[in-house]
RNA sequence: GGCCCGUUGGUCAAGCGGUUAAGACACCGCCCUUUCACGGCGGAGACAUGGGUUCGAUUCCCGUACGGGUCACCA
């Protein structure tokens, strides 16, 4: 009996893995064309680190005409929850983050090399570990998980290094007949590597990310293929990024001390090992500590956040690629109007050492994101947002030829407002532009300089009778709003008021201030003439009337 | 604890043996301006620490401190 008739044993029904080597040939790609993947596991959250490295991963498969795929890893089925895969493929799609191969849906896929999806790969993994057993380089570990602890605390209380390696790996010395009869017996097993490496051994690697690494070689005998059947993620990552022809595996850096174990079986299976690129993690500063975005603590971990609180998926973007290379800002500031799609990521320009997540910096990014967008695209955004998540700001909207004019306020021109970081900003900022809302709402008018009533309504009054004409235009305009503050004894030119501030009561500035207040209900607002002139001659008799009294 | 990795202003970061140590966000001031925003100009603010190596260290080496990662039949 030898090591043949046991891997038969375990695995009766598994092909030669000529059969996948064929199926799964070499990728026809122009030279430097890079192969990457996102591999996350359908675990019902999906993590702005997933995103940012999926984002990387995508990049740079983009800009050598290479493949981005994404492969749902769901070997531990405990974690997996229901919807879990259709929630990552909505976050890549709504990211426009676009895969060149994958899961399309639960069942179905797109690419030559699926299926994409870990646990429908379940009797590939099966004949690699049977090849693997087959040459002795596997073997069945019959341990208990008792048996596994209690070795584990005689090695704390001696301190020895922990693990299932050299002496300690028991099941590793069980002979072929033995471990056949156990099996045939009905006892239960996983598949552990049998480990060649030394932890006296140094090897070198080198990261895309991290430069150059030393580790101790690996030298645990890992678990291959769980008692369920399923592998580990270490095999499977091997296996599938292998047969899917990864050229770069960029991943959170979380990996980066497996790397020894995952070389080890690429070369073990005989298999050429990828690149591999180990992403920081983006950290987040809770009480003077840095720790990983955390999926319980922070909202802003899920990338559902960002949806919810309206934040364009541009913006969020911007805000990684900041992260990922500095240089994209200064790329961004000559560069405008530019697609991120034409940036030039680097690997090796990446930070070595996890980023604090900034909110105030992603939200100057969305600003200045959005004050780029035409007011049809703020209006779409805007109604789309508000229709799932604020009916109040959704119904405003409804009068989209209205709206057009009020979102179109001081945009589009050289110098845009950087006044809208979200969508959930716009109800506020433009809800006094609609008339059923803004009587609607108690106005506290809080006049400023001018705050002798008589004053004011005497300014609103001949205003509207006197002085508005909704022809003017803006130098005009102006104009009459000097004249008016002259006729009332306040000084047409601020300079002229400030030479001499005695001589009058205040300033056109204050007049202003009167109009501003009493039209909009607030002391800060954009460029005052283009209000009126959306609002019209009517709203803005009608809003004057209501406080003259 | 073992093994890896890191440490430049509040934050993100350029830098790669000789620099007045960039820039961005945030902050402060001024200018522009009828308000705000935008824009322009300016300001404050940093090389964790101790030893080496060197004519010279933010940059190279070692130690210390601090921070992060990892040590599963989880990924």
């Amino acid at each position: 009996m030898n090591y043949k008739d046991l891997a038969e044993l375990i695995f009766p029904e598994s092909k030669d893995i000529e059969y996948y080597e064929n199926k799964y040939p070499k990728r026809d790609l122009p030279e430097g064309a890079i192969v990457t993947r996102v591999a996350p596991s359908p675990t019902g959250f999906v993590h702005i680190g997933g995103l940012y490295q999926g984002l990387v991963a995508q990049k740079l498969a983009k800009q050598t005409d290479g493949v981005f795929f994404l492969r749902i890893e769901d070997t531990d089925q405990k974690r997996e929850v229901e919807n879990g895969i259709e929630g990552i493929i909505k976050s890549f799609n709504e990211f426009e983050i676009s895969i060149d191969e994958g899961m399309t849906s639960k069942t179905e896929w797109k690419g030559e090399y699926g299926p994409y999806k870990q646990s429908m790969r379940k009797e590939i993994y099966q004949a690699y570990a049977k090849y693997l057993l087959e040459q002795g380089k596997a073997y069945p570990c019959f341990c208990t998980q008792e048996e596994l602890d209690q070795m584990r605390e005689k090695q704390e209380v001696a301190k020895i290094r922990p693990g299932y390696y050299g002496v300690w790996a028991k099941c590793r010395t069980i002979t072929v007949e033995e471990a056949y009869k156990k099996i045939q017996e009905g006892e239960k097993y996983v598949i552990r590597f049998k480990s060649q490496g030394r932890e006296d051994k140094k090897i070198k690697h080198k990261d895309a990310i991290k430069g150059n690494v030393d580790f101790p070689e690996n030298d645990q005998d890992i678990v291959i293929i769980k008692s369920d059947g399923l592998p580990t993620y270490h095999f499977a990552h091997v296996i599938d990024d292998h047969l899917m022809r990864t050229t770069h595996v960029i991943r959170g850096d979380e990996w980066l001390s497996s790397v020894p174990l995952h070389l080890q079986l690429f070369y073990e299976l005989g298999f050429k090992a990828p690149k591999y690129a180990h992403i920081a993690p983006i950290m987040k500063n809770d009480n003077g500590n840095k720790r990983k975005l955390s999926k319980r603590k922070d909202p802003e971990a899920a990338v559902s956040y960002y949806k919810e609180q309206g934040i364009p998926a541009d913006a969020v973007k911007e805000y990684l690629l900041n992260i990922a290379n500095s240089s994209f800002e200064n790329w961004r500031r000559a560069n405008k109007d530019k697609d991120i799609e034409e940036f030039d990521l680097q690997l090796n320009k990446m930070s070595v050492s996890g980023a604090l997540f900034d909110m105030i910096k992603l939200l100057d990014v969305s600003k200045i994101v959005i004050s780029k967008y035409t007011a049809e695209k703020v209006y779409e955004e805007a109604v789309k947002w508000g229709a799932e998540y604020d009916q109040k700001l959704f119904k405003m909207l409804q009068n989209k030829e209205y709206s057009l004019k009020v979102l179109g306020i001081e945009r589009g021109n050289k110098k845009p407002r950087k006044d809208i970081a979200k969508w959930s900003d716009v109800k506020e900022n433009i809800e006094y532009m609609y008339d059923d809302v803004f009587f609607a709402n108690k106005q506290n008018y809080e006049f400023q300089v001018i705050n002798d009533k008589k004053d004011i309504n005497k300014i609103l009054d001949l205003y509207i009778n006197k002085y508005y004409n909704e022809n003017d235009d803006k130098q005009m305009w102006f104009d009459k709003i000097k004249d008016l503050a002259e006729e009332m004894g306040y000084a047409r030119e601020v300079k002229e008021f400030k030479a001499n501030p005695e001589a009058y009561k205040a300033h056109v500035g204050d007049v202003s201030t009167v109009l501003r207040i009493a039209l909009t209900g607030r002391a800060n607002t954009p460029d005052m003439y283009e209000i009126m002139a959306v609002l019209g001659k009517d709203s803005i008799i009608k809003r004057f009337r209501s406080i003259i009294q």
